[in-house]
DNA sequence: TTTTATAGTTCCATTTTAGAACTGTATGGC
DNA sequence: GCCATACAGTTCTAAAATGGAACTATAAAA
């Protein structure tokens, strides 16, 4: 779903309140056909709806739903990560404040059961119930 | 660096322990072509580095460097997006289990400051230090 | 009457990806 | 010695996605 070249740049701006066709064009420079598609499948997957704005025309706007709010967790890692790996001597591009405390912040991504940062090395995978005998199969499958 | 098809999935599977160019090609069934020039990428990067493990005839494995295993969060993050919205009635493919605690857990992304849970309504952005005047300006320029 | 704003669609050239076969070094079986 | 297998790629062509630019449609404003 998020697997090309603007997806995740779209829910990016989507989450700094962006909502028209027009503003997403010129804040990312992607060309008004891949814009006009890629637009459709987010809102064919859920993660936006399409809501008139205005009659007569009537004119869309384009607002994340429950599922695409969800995606905040994605989006401000990549930026965490953009902002440690990334930048340039000026430093970062934006700051987050977060309102309930009123700090500028970075996103720390924890366990639920201890509350402790999560790096990878502690963390052990095994199957759920839902596990695949093998991805390459499943990717297939899905394809179809 | 990580906005096409593969990217994502290939370090997923670093993320896994998969290391060798043919199990990476078999769980993913990525074309070889475009796996050998992703591995490429993410080594020129920095995220992975190339490391000899046999000689005669000198073979290669990929392995996350620092800067690699920084991307976790966002790996996870995306994990747990899909477990919470795309899986089916089976259920999560896989657990995850935190070594430290011992308990199958969820990654929560929370405040560094006051340690809540961060939701994207709750943030206000603004411009930091390397704040860029137009984002299609930037975007252009990074490209050349 | 012409210009502007907005949200698209259409067309063609370029780039990327898929799919399959091929290369090169070495090991192990017969 | 000869053939099959393992591994990490490279090469080739066809199909699909993307870029770039122009065009469509509705209505308000100048």
């Amino acid at each position: 779903m998020i697997g090309d070249r603007w997806s995740l740049l779209i829910l990016r701006d989507c989450f700094l309140r962006v909502r028209r066709f027009e503003e997403f064009q010129s804040r990312l420079g992607v060309t008004r056909h891949v814009l006009a598609d890629r637009l459709k499948k987010l809102v064919r997957f859920g993660v936006l709806r399409r809501s008139p704005y205005q009659e007569s025309p009537t004119r869309y706007e384009y607002i994340l739903t429950q599922k695409g709010l969800d995606l905040y967790p994605v989006v401000m890692a990549i930026v965490h990560w953009g902002d440690t790996h990334m930048v340039d001597e000026r430093g970062r591009p934006m700051l987050h404040e977060h309102k309930s405390c009123g700090k500028v912040f970075d996103p720390v991504l924890v366990c639920s059961e201890c509350g402790e940062p999560i790096v990878a090395k502690e963390v052990h995978v095994h199957a759920g119930p839902g596990a695949a005998e093998g991805m390459a199969k499943e990717l297939a499958a899905r394809a179809k």
